[in-house]
RNA sequence: GGCCUCGUGGCGGAGUGGCUACGCAGAGGACUGCAAAUCCUUGCAUCCCGGUUCGAUUCCGGGCGAGGCCUCCA
């Protein structure tokens, strides 16, 4: 069956229907690495990770090139090198670094590229001169701007109509800017700041000019998806599409556009004045949230939980839940599942919009049904399941000492084995006090496993 | 103010013009020395008021409520 992806642009479901099925083109905006990615910056790596498998499972892994990319030239990164006493290539090369670490954390595949602002000002160069020259990007002070008022249809991504708005509003607009909407393509440098030459002087480029300029590099004048974040809409994608449509004489920058909704923690906006800021870090690794670290694979399900343009609160109950459906799907599956092909109902949800609720739903049939090799394949095409379940218990398991607890265990069944209740239930109970749960059949005690909780 | 989402059972969360997923928690049962784990069974919902319709949770209008964006915050 076929693929439908809600369309921002369109604001309806569209079949996706690749511009060339040999090559599909899917970009997705990235970071800017001035500092930790929070849990908010996790969900479009999240789903758009969902998005690409998806791809890769229907037109093969050969022929879907993902671009993800990395802003490392930014007003926040010089203001943080600044406030750091760092230089600004240390803050974004560690910031980086650290940010790869996190997504890897977060099981999702490597994109095909993920190109650096910094090493394609040529590109962006070369787009602003496009501008120019037809007449849609004009110079002023140093600065060149773009012309919205030069773009009939600008505001159709974000349905605002910011070219009939000008007139009345030019008492207001910046000295050097035409109309009150139009947006900087470059900026002078500060002798102390990151700069380029130009045909326009020494300078460095405004925030939108960077992903039109990769994305064109990387994946041509149109592609088929840009992704991102629902706050990117306005005015960074609205922005994208104004110049890489108008510099290239296009209709369409891409063809479906797709955005990620927002993140709540705990029912509350996630901010850093109400002190409930979460990096993904903190939850890999971290006791802030919860009292204690997330394997990646939990942070996954919990966000997967919910369809990718809803709302989504995130709480440490939902990650509490998450787990323990791993716990569950891994002890069922165990270490099965090698090859298989991923359940049809699994797919028909993902196909769907991206049904991530509808495809677990799938999945905890198949788990339950038996049909582990599916499953396992299922749940690989979400990004989890991706351990055995050996390594999976183990890991939870590390740092415990097994050998005390089979000595324990033995002594309980030398007790049972006596009829002394009291002796037997007493070390089950003690056991239990330090989160070993005993699995028990009647002869004896086959296995024993953390309570949910300790990790 | 402008634009845009959303309102489903105790909680989380989908789909659907008619018979309403799935998960968690709850209840009952099997198993057990008793439990846990596991398995089986099971109760519980579509914000309010109109309209369209044979029939609406689903479509339309209004109300109430929640949230987001509005020049660089994912």
């Amino acid at each position: 069956m076929g693929l439908r992806f809600y369309d921002t642009l369109g604001r309806q479901k569209t079949d996706f229907v690749p511009l060339n099925p040999e090559r599909v083109r899917l970009y997705v905006c990235g970071p800017t690495v001035y500092d930790r990615a929070h849990i908010g910056n996790a969900r479009p790596l999240i789903v758009f990770d969902v998005l690409f498998r998806l791809l890769r499972e229907r037109f093969g892994a050969a022929h879907v090139t993902y671009v993800r990319n990395i802003t490392d030239v930014d007003d926040k990164i010089i203001t943080r090198a600044a406030e750091r006493g760092i230089a600004i290539e240390t803050l974004t090369e560690t910031t980086t670094a650290e940010f790869l670490d996190d997504v890897a954390g977060l099981g999702c595949l490597p994109p095909t590229v993920e190109p650096r602002a910094t090493a394609h000002i040529a590109e962006m160069i070369a787009i602003i001169e496009k501008l120019i020259a037809s007449g849609h990007a004009y110079q002023a002070e140093s600065h060149v701007l773009f012309d919205v008022a030069a773009m009939p249809t600008y505001g159709a991504l974000s349905h605002r109509d910011l070219t009939g708005m000008q007139a009345g509003a030019r008492v207001e607009v910046a000295s050097y800017k035409r109309g009150d909407a139009d947006f900087v393509l470059w900026k002078p440098a500060a002798a102390t700041e990151p700069g380029w030459d130009s045909p326009w002087g020494r300078g460095r480029p405004g925030w939108h000019i960077e992903c039109s300029a990769m994305s064109w590099r990387y994946l041509g004048e149109t592609f088929d998806i840009h992704g991102g974040g629902l706050d990117l809409i306005f005015p960074h994608h609205e922005n994208e599409i104004a110049q890489s449509c108008c510099a290239f004489g296009r209709d369409a920058m891409a063809q479906t556009w797709m955005h990620n909704g927002f993140l709540q923690v705990e029912g509350e906006k996630m901010s850093k004045s109400l002190g409930n800021f979460v990096t993904i870090r903190d939850l890999l690794t971290g006791d802030s949230f919860g009292g204690r670290a997330w394997p990646g694979e939990v942070l996954r399900l919990a966000m997967l939980r919910t369809h990718y343009r809803q709302p989504i609160d995130w709480t440490v109950r939902a990650l509490v839940e998450a787990e323990q459906t791993l716990d569950r799907w891994y002890a069922a599956i165990g270490n099965e599942g090698a090859d298989a092909s991923p359940g049809k109902d699994v797919v028909s949800a993902l196909a769907d919009d991206l049904n991530t609720p509808a495809a677990l739903a799938a999945l905890h049939q198949l788990v339950s049904s038996g049909a582990h090799a599916e499953a396992r394949a299922s749940a690989r095409l979400l990004g989890l399941l991706q351990e055995t379940g050996s390594a999976w218990a183990a890991r939870k398991q590390a740092g415990v000492d097994a050998a005390a607890i089979e000595a324990r265990i033995a002594e309980r069944l030398a007790a049972r084995r006596a009829k002394d209740w009291a002796a037997s239930d007493r070390i089950r109970d003690e056991l239990a006090r330090d989160g070993i749960l005993l699995k028990d059949n009647k002869d004896g005690t086959t296995g024993w496993s953390l309570s949910r909780g300790h990790g």
